[in-house]
DNA sequence: CTTCCACGATAAGGATTCTCATGCGTACTC
DNA sequence: GAGTACGCATGAGAATCCTTATCGTGGAAG
């Protein structure tokens, strides 16, 4: 599989390459935005990694060169935490996923397998919702009814999870691989502990509860009534 | 690749083989010593994985008889928490690797790759030392003039990469990449915080000083007087 | 030699997450 | 129906880790 990144600062894309190269993909490293774009036209990648901030030209519009010329490879952008609405204008040009640095590699190879396993079609949705719970996926964000709700990153990893398999009841053996990379300690209660708290952010003084015990099996979120 | 893991709990051995099958090994699984000695026996496997707690015959059992029969393929083994004197016995009979229950799976996908590669041979070691500090890999224990330092993980993490690598400098970089799963943010100084912890359990109050910094590369572990 | 600046050291504070202890409710047994 | 065991809920406390702010020091430039 071949990827190509095109990222001028050094640090990040000699790490990138080599994280790449580790994971046993053939990775082409552009500096600019030109040279990257001229790569992408030239050659055959199967996936493109753009930074957004590049000299020269910039992400987006090596994104849109690219997908003039008809090349439809996926592509993943690399914003900065702020620029929140680069991440957008970079979704709706095209891109198919995108990452907020900083990142943890783990993250980004995660993505990458999965876009390059469906070959960049069916983006990521942009919003997980329940009922009046809206959690925005590139914003980090979380309301219900409208309110903002501030998670800590276990909160919003666990809730992530609950949502996207929303109305599934999720064994805590699950939970526990995907939130907390897989922890077979049967003597902790992390994640009652966790959900607690969750519970306290998002159904605590509401009346319709999302997060529903399912005894002896797991958790559920559902909107049922 | 083809892997055999010896494991009774359910929740561990289904978990592990989904695991592993996706990183796409092949993967046979066993619920009892007996059954895997036989499929060792009978099966050509690359790599076993195998709890020393089992019903009928232990771990330990099944290893000897994978090792009697001239089989020389990498053994790692899964020891529960407190049993240390397991694990020693286990690196005695032959083992290659151990992993303390409970673990992260990455913990165990990155071991079961170094194990591959090298195809068994050169265990790992026991100890990492430097003038009077040892480092107990196996305990996860740290002592320096005989004298036990309790070392919170990242604080470990940090000390076995400063360790392993002795008398290297460490840029940033790098240890943001291995303890921290890489981290591209420049305005944070977590490492310098976490070097300050560090020096404060294993330097302070001691007259050679282990932890060095070179100024504009990065940081070494070095026991030069 | 002095000044300035970048880099690193350090302290303090806060946020997050885990551990431990305990309480409650459900389901099962007798 | 009472007793009991188990699973989950909850609260309190502590450990760990990160952020921010400030200070110090070495080295380069003038």
């Amino acid at each position: 599989m071949r990827i190509l990144i095109v990222e001028d600062e050094p640090k990040i894309g000699n790490y990138l390459r080599q994280g790449l190269a580790e994971a046993c993909f053939v990775v082409d490293l552009a500096r600019d935005g030109l040279d990257g774009l001229h790569l992408a036209l030239t050659e055959a990648y199967d996936l493109a990694i753009l930074d957004v901030m590049l000299p020269g030209i910039d992400g987006w519009q090596v994104l849109q060169g690219i997908r003039r010329s008809g090349k439809e490879m996926p592509v993943l952008f690399l914003t900065a935490r702020d620029d929140v609405d680069d991440r957008v204008k970079g979704l709706e040009l095209g891109a198919d996923d995108y990452l907020v640095k900083p990142f943890a590699f783990s993250e980004l190879l995660a993505r990458v397998r999965t876009l390059l396993r469906r070959g960049g079609m069916a983006k990521e949705p942009e919003f997980l919702r329940a009922a009046d719970l809206e959690l925005d996926l590139m914003r980090r964000r979380v309301t219900r009814s409208g309110k903002k709700i501030n998670l800590a990153s276990k909160e919003f990893a666990l809730l992530e999870l609950l949502l996207r398999r929303r109305g599934e009841v999720l064994p805590r053996s699950l939970i526990a691989s995907q939130v907390w990379d897989m922890n077979f300690d049967s003597d902790t209660n992390v994640i009652e502990v966790a959900i607690r708290r969750l519970r306290a952010k998002i159904d605590d003084g509401f009346d319709q509860k999302l997060i529903h015990t399912v005894r002896g099996m797991g958790y559920v979120l559902e909107a049922t009534e």
